[in-house]
RNA sequence: GGGCGCAUAGCUCAGUUGGCUAGAGCGCAGCUCUGAUAAAGCUGAGGUCCUUGGUUCGAAUCCAAGUGCGCCCA
């Protein structure tokens, strides 16, 4: 067996292709996931929350997604038995709106006519479309994922994509199973009496032609300006008196209704010009969004905001003439600025629909809306806003609607689908109220009859669609809801989940208390088919819960269905019949909200409703993982809702472990975007290398950071924070921890191979072993023994942060470096046999501690250090099936007799000491190549004392110098011990009483204490209030420099450094730098570390002869010189002039 | 307006049973090393651990209030 040689320079990203393919070729991942089935080991149950199969996955998937692996893998090594399964997120409006604008299609209107003519044919072909760009980028992501390491049970071959999607291996929301698992729930919802129709005010997108849920309003909220007008409703009965109202949305006046004022404030009875105006108090001379203005939270261009009595100063001044309760007002009535609109004079409202609907359950008396203008109260109305007074237009605004069924006001809706006002509003018929046009004309329309007082651009934070960014309308519309009267049995079972951080139970709760109902409904094409059936003559409506229970419902449409999926428009042909009145029912044409889609999971992809005992086995599942914002209102509530009503009576949560994480920035803490220029694609990180504009503006080219590299840099991230994910973060990254481990391991192979170690040979017994390989092997046990506690608690950034220190600090700046000499001498012994098998048991452990996190690295490093390294570069045959990746070891175990805590503390001592050594240095500017004579430590305490006697050859080594000494301060009048107590352990025996100990204790003689603590003495303190014994623990002896000593003094352990450079000495540091000299020049003529030379020297000096000469033997030693050449070389010769200390020596070097 | 969280060096952040002189990386200044390392090491400057109050022998850490910031909800 050999090691292969190990290039420092490496191509990561090409490495580990090469790794993919090698797993591909032994099939690891299969291997492994057979043997948990065979052996049944215990289950540990990972539900995948499916990703959004609508784009290839950026960066910011990888987060999480590394996440998923990190832990698979973690509990596969530990034996468990896992599903592996990956989900995908396919139905709902992302995809309708990327196949839309890959189709130029920009209305519903255009979908419908896709197949000119044929509405079903057109559906029909979207639908598809739909389908197909979800199994695209499906496979996108699949081959992505794959890139990153993720091991799954992935869809890869043609065939595996030409199935179904509920027969693939990764799960796909759009499956049969998945939706008629949803049916299921439903008609649970359905049997307790929770499913419900209802007219809403909602948030509207015109573009789209489709509601905006709350959940999803918020994710589309923008900073815009609209034209706010001031305008006057004059009053009906009092002669020259007006209401003053303000709005931001000029189109809703057509539909107003009401006005409503504040009862509990002031209002102000103003006199302007030939009018009068009511206006609350506070409104007349507020500074409206002057914070906002102030901190920049401002739309660009737009002014600041005039107080509404500037306004009118601006128009001729006012007066005040008087005072008004707003109570008094209510009930006063007046004309509404479009009164004369057909849709104004409507009884019931309008259109004819909503009247009807309004008529029957009784919302409002028989009135037209121009009738019902009157004042009402709302508690709600401020006067840091517009005027105090509020028009009301319960057509077109969520509180609107709720204040207007209260009084019982006919409700205007003035908008059809896309935002277009109908018939019956006179000169606004036919146009859109997005339209800038349209404003216009409102806006003359209002000032040729006078009413308009003022107008201004207001800016506000505006709801957006999150899709395609149009501006949202208020529509009154009819949508399907689930009641969440049972939000107490969802609350119940959040206690029974682990949430990590804990405070995403308090947030859950939270979202829970304060949510409203469920809608679920969404007048669209591509989603789950809402299963139900309603008699539209009674407004009956059943909910079907199976593809069997429809099939024996059926009365028509079931042979025109057969054979599709439960998709529209198929399954839009099957009818139903009324059982009460005979009618037939339609399907409503609505598709259902995506969440419900993704909350179901845990039951469809566990085969809830076709195999119970399957489900009984990984139900519920040990663990999730996702971001955190934006869940808790949307996966994490969809699966706590739904499995509660599925378990329902006796409700389970779905998951016991929640591990939530933050959100992917760019370097500098900004938020990425394309078109900021900071976004970072995933395979540009991973492969093949991408461009960020960086705060200059200019643009800069990365190299590929790798999949692993980008695997650490999440795992090392604090979830609680959002990272900061760029090249700054990756270099730095790659230098402290890749490539120390890179490194090291390069060391060993290299070493290894030219020695021709054998890993078989018999081990050295570890308690012969020295210092140093017991030190290290006893810390390499301490990071196993945080893995095994880190990662159960999915606190891999703790490991992360802990093997960091131990690759950098530990193993390649102290270990290797203070052994390097053990490896390269030539003789070989038991002693190098321990340094070879100590550092390959380190890096064979590194390789299987750190497979979770860097999957390629550590196959490279464990395939190499069995002596396999050939078998990633090529086929072995049939051989290939038995190979072992690194990945199907047991993951390490720390073994308790290895452990030596004292050894640990002393090193770490040795390292500050070794560190203080240098600084001594430091402080008389001696440069280390220099020897020096003596070094003595007076220790402060047994830690360094035992660190000097142990080590003292470490430290002459690293501080290059003859002779440390401790001065034992017991011997001499050098030190003088001082004493203080040990608060850590007389704290807590002592209480109150410390401050009195340490004032006794500083009056005694610290000689005489120190002498005793030495001896293991106890003290007896004698105070005011009694005695009080000290064990020697409790005492702190430290020791302190005496005068007139240049010294340097950490934690009271001080150095004496001897400065003085004696001849010898500087005849030694001279022929230090000799030997740098003429290694340079050996790495200039790129020679093999095992060449031998041939040597000349030339110096022009005679201090700079006498050190050559006087150190011959050592020269050649370290410079591999086989030969000295008296005369110059001949050829092949490299050379060089240097100076040393300033004098010239001429070099020449030859390979022999 | 309500809920949740955060505040530690110029920047990015570690710091969980409360304990002695609060740490790292980057950046800055100086020095050095270099045949594993296109590397790296050492030293230094730089901190009212947001403020105030409380608990405690002792608080960056626990509690309360305030200020600022972020997210969620209304």
């Amino acid at each position: 067996m050999s090691f292969a040689k190990v290039e420092t320079q490496v191509d990561f990203p090409a490495q580990e292709r090469l790794v993919l393919r090698f797993w591909d070729r032994i099939r690891a991942f299969e291997r492994l996931w057979a043997r948990q089935r065979e052996l049944d080991l215990p289950r540990w149950s990972f539900l995948d929350g499916p990703i959004t199969a609508n784009n290839p996955m950026g960066v910011h998937h990888a987060w999480g997604r590394t996440y998923k692996d990190v832990f698979q893998r973690y509990f596969a090594m530990t034996g468990h038995q896992l599903r592996y399964q990956n989900g995908f997120d396919c139905q709902g409006l992302w995809v309708e709106v990327e196949v839309e604008k890959e189709l130029q299609l920009r209305s519903k209107q255009d979908i419908e006519n896709l197949v000119p003519g044929d509405r079903f044919a057109s559906i029909e072909k979207f639908v598809n479309l739909c389908k197909q760009r979800v199994d695209k980028f499906a496979r996108i992501q699949t081959e992505q994922s794959i890139r990153l390491g993720m091991w799954m049970d992935w869809d890869r071959t043609d065939e595996d994509w030409a199935r179904p999607p509920g027969q693939r291996h990764s799960y796909f929301t759009m499956s049969e199973e998945n939706n008629y698992t949803i049916w299921s729930f439903l008609k649970k919802c359905h049997s307790r009496g929770l499913i419900y129709r209802a007219y809403d005010a909602m948030p509207w997108c015109p573009r789209c032609a489709v509601g905006i849920s709350q959940m999803e309003m918020h994710e589309g909220y923008q900073m815009v300006a609209h034209r706010a007008v001031f305008v006057r409703f004059p009053l009906r009965g009092r002669r020259g008196e007006n209401l003053l109202v303000w709005t931001t949305t000029p189109w809703t006046l057509s539909s107003n209704v009401a006005a409503a004022v504040n009862p509990s404030l002031t209002y102000l009875k103003i006199q302007h010009g030939e009018q009068v105006y009511y206006v609350a108090k506070g409104a007349l001379t507020a500074n409206r969004l002057e914070e906002d203005f102030k901190r920049g939270n401002w739309v660009p261009g737009v002014p600041k905001l005039k107080p509404l009595a500037q306004h009118l100063k601006a128009k001729g001044g006012y007066a005040v003439l008087g005072e008004v309760r707003g109570a008094e007002m209510i009930g006063w009535s007046y004309d509404g600025p479009w009164d004369e609109l057909p849709a104004q004079s409507a009884p019931f409202g309008f259109p004819a629909e909503i009247a009807q609907v309004v008529q029957k359950q009784g919302w409002s008396e028989a009135v037209a809306a121009r009738e019902a203008h009157r004042v009402i109260a709302w508690e709600a109305v401020g006067e840091t806003e517009g005027t105090g007074i509020v028009h009301i237009a319960p057509g077109c605004g969520k509180e609107d609607f709720e204040l207007g069924k209260a009084e019982k006001l006919p409700p205007l809706a003035p908008l059809d689908e896309e935002g277009v006002f109908l018939d019956g509003f006179g000169p606004l018929s036919g146009r859109s109220a997005l339209d800038h046009a349209t404003t216009d004309l409102i806006l003359d329309n209002l000032k040729e009859k006078g009413l308009l007082v003022a107008v201004e651009k207001y800016p506000h934070n505006y709801p957006h669609c999150w899709r395609c960014k149009t501006e949202l309308l208020f529509r009154l519309v009819d949508e399907w809801y689930i009641s969440m009267s049972w939000r107490d049995e969802i609350m119940r079972i959040c206690h029974d989940i682990t949430w990590i951080p804990e405070d995403g139970l308090k947030r859950e709760l939270d979202w829970l208390r304060n949510m409203g109902d469920w809608m679920i409904s969404k007048k669209r094409y591509w989603g789950l088919a809402l299963p139900i059936w309603v008699d539209e003559q009674t407004g009956d409506f059943e909910v079907i819960g199976s593809r069997e229970e429809l099939r024996e419902r059926a009365v028509a449409g079931w042979s025109e269905f057969e054979g599709h999926t439960p998709h529209r428009p198929w399954v839009d042909q099957v009818k139903i019949r009324n059982p009460r009145t005979g009618n037939i029912m339609s399907r409503i044409p609505d598709v259902g909200n995506p969440w419900l889609d993704a909350g179901i999971v845990p039951f469809s992809t566990m085969k809830y409703n076709t195999d119970r005992a399957y489900w009984e086995k990984w139900f519920p599942a040990d663990f999730i993982t996702e971001s955190f914002p934006g869940q808790f209102r949307n996966w994490f509530y969809a699966l706590l809702a739904m499995s509660t009503m599925m378990t329902w009576p006796k409700p389970r949560a779905p998951f016991k472990t929640l591990f939530g994480y933050a959100l992917v920035r760019d370097q500098y803490g900004e938020e990425m975007h394309k078109s900021k220029g900071n976004a970072i694609p995933f395979e540009g990180a991973a492969d093949s290398g991408y461009v960020i504009r960086g705060k200059d503006g200019k643009e800069q080219h990365c190299p590929p950071m790798s999949a692993d590299l980008m695997r650490w840099l999440y795992c090392r991230a604090n979830p609680n924070n959002n990272i900061n994910f760029g090249p700054g973060p990756a270099e730095e990254l790659r230098n402290k921890f890749t490539l120390k481990l890179w490194n090291t391991y390069a060391f060993f192979c290299n070493y290894a191979r030219l020695d021709g170690f054998d890993p078989d040979a018999p081990p050295v017994p570890v308690e012969q072993r020295p210092h140093l390989d017991r030190w290290i092997l006893s810390d390499l046990q301490l990071l196993i023994q945080t893995a095994r506690k880190e990662f159960p608690r999915f606190n891999v950034m703790a490991f992360c942060l802990k093997a960091e220190e131990f690759v950098d600090d530990k193993l390649s700046n102290w270990y290797v470096r203070r052994n390097r000499r053990r490896f390269w001498k030539s003789e070989k012994g038991p002693d190098k046999l321990a340094a070879y098998q100590t550092l390959h048991t380190v890096l064979v452990t590194l390789a299987r501690l750190f497979a979770p996190i860097i999957p390629f690295l550590s196959e490279v490093m464990y395939q190499n250090l069995m002596g396999r390294a050939d078998a990633l570069v090529r086929s072995r045959g049939e051989e290939d099936l038995q190979i072992e990746s690194v990945h199907h070891c047991p993951f390490p175990e720390p073994d308790a007799a290895l452990i030596d805590a004292d050894l640990s503390a002393d090193m770490e001592a040795l390292l500050r000491l070794v560190s203080l050594g240098l600084a001594a240095r430091n402080t008389v500017k001696i440069k280390v190549r220099q020897p020096l004579a003596e070094l003595k430590v007076q220790p402060a305490d047994e830690r360094d004392r035992r660190a000097v006697e142990r080590f003292a050859d470490q430290i002459c080594e690293e501080v290059n110098i003859k002779k440390v000494t401790l001065h034992d301060p017991g011997l001499g009048p050098l030190a003088a011990p001082t004493i203080v107590l040990n608060l850590k352990s007389a704290g807590p025996k002592l209480g109150a009483r410390i401050k009195e100990a340490q004032m006794l204790l500083a009056a005694l003689n610290p000689q005489e204490v120190a002498a005793r603590v030495r001896q293991g003495l106890s003290l007896e303190l004698r105070g005011p209030d009694g005695p009080l014994v000290l064990e020697p623990g409790d005492v702190q002896v430290t020791l302190q420099a005496p005068e007139g000593w240049t010294a340097v003094e950490d934690r009271g352990t001080v150095l004496l450094l001897d400065a003085r450079i004696t001849e010898p000495l500087k005849l030694e540091g001279l022929a230090r730098e000799v030997v740098r000299s003429i290694q340079n020049l050996r790495k200039e003529a790129n020679l093999e570390l095992e060449d031998r030379i041939a040597l000349f020297l030339q110096p022009t000096n005679d201090l700079l002869a006498t050190a050559i000469d006087r150190h011959r033997d050592y020269i050649a030693a370290e410079t591999l010189t086989a030969e000295w050449s008296a005369t110059r070389l001949g050829t092949a010769t490299a050379s060089a002039d240097v100076r040393i200390e300033g004098q010239a020596l001429h070099v020449e070097l030859r390979k022999v």
